[in-house]
DNA sequence: CAGTTAAGGTTACAACATATCATCAACGCG
DNA sequence: CGCGTTGATGATATGTTGTAACCTTAACTG
């Protein structure tokens, strides 16, 4: 394997591999979130707890709380099946639940699509850089921000 | 100059360079500005901006509200005397104004200290990932949470 | 002087996030 | 069965972060 790459996962695949990583942690797979998931894991771009929260709204039939969204949201983060952008207080599905990266985000200013790649080169460099300081890194945050070959 | 390095500039002379950067971008240095900057150089932690509001209320006797600190403190970003942390929402004061980088920063999750690295090599490297996918990189986003050496 | 610009004030609101307590279903067990 | 425990979600309130719209003032310009 190269130290650079790039996969996918879609629709089924994404939701069946999302639903063995959580209940593996010996976590359930309810019907909430798996409603929550699936609206996350149905957009490319990064969405909001709140955009959450309305599209499963209506795809319930219900008035779904924020609140509810977040505490599912941090259980996804916890469990590697989501990932939060932090340069957009926003949250995506992660395309490898059972695969554990210091991923890198690439989130285009223009369209909000962002690209998930992983170099755990990169990734070690920033984690020794920090440790030579005496710092114990914990989770590197890495975002480009900038424009999609689509946008550009 | 070595590639990774780490600087440091204190109370005046800090200040001084500050001044001199925005100037030099056109912009003046009002009473305002100096005391926002002011109190966003005192920390070396990441300070909000409704924090800075606060602080800057109190030195001058007179209420500031948030939306004035949040005008003149995405002018310090614009002109790279204040950085964003995206992953605290919230501002430092950039240890050398005058010199762009894509900064790195360590920030504790005990104490929330936060120290400023520069590390152009793998600054670079996350540019050239980014560009090899046919993304246009404007502005890396490398912070890396965890525990600092004093409260380890 | 009138016209223009830049800085900052005022108010209102929108977006993001957490705290607290209540409800309900599932399970284990005497 | 009745009962206590646990885990998931609901309901409501509140706190924090960020923007928008419009106004006032001071300085500079012709
Ligand atoms: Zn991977
Ligand atoms: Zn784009
Ligand atoms: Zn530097
Ligand atoms: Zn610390």
């Amino acid at each position: 394997m190269s130290a650079i790459h790039h996969h996918h996962q879609h629709g089924v695949a994404l939701h069946d591999s999302a639903r063995a990583a959580l209940e593996a942690a010996g976590e359930q797979w309810t019907d909430m979130r798996a409603a929550i998931f699936a609206v996350v894991a149905a957009e490319e771009r990064p969405v909001s707890a709140y955009d959450v929260a309305d599209k499963v709204s209506q795809a319930r039939g219900k008035r779904v709380a924020p609140n509810s969204v977040y505490r599912i949201l941090d259980l996804f983060v916890a469990n590697n099946l989501v990932r939060r952008i932090e340069s957009a207080n926003a949250f995506i599905a992660n395309s490898h639940p059972g695969c554990v990266h210091d991923c890198i985000f690439l989130i285009c200013d223009s369209c909000g699509q962002a690209t998930h790649v992983d170099d755990d080169k990169i990734a070690q460099n920033v984690r020794n850089l920090a440790s030579q300081t005496g710092f114990a890194p914990a989770q590197p945050v890495i975002e480009v921000r900038g424009t999609c070959a689509d946008c550009d």
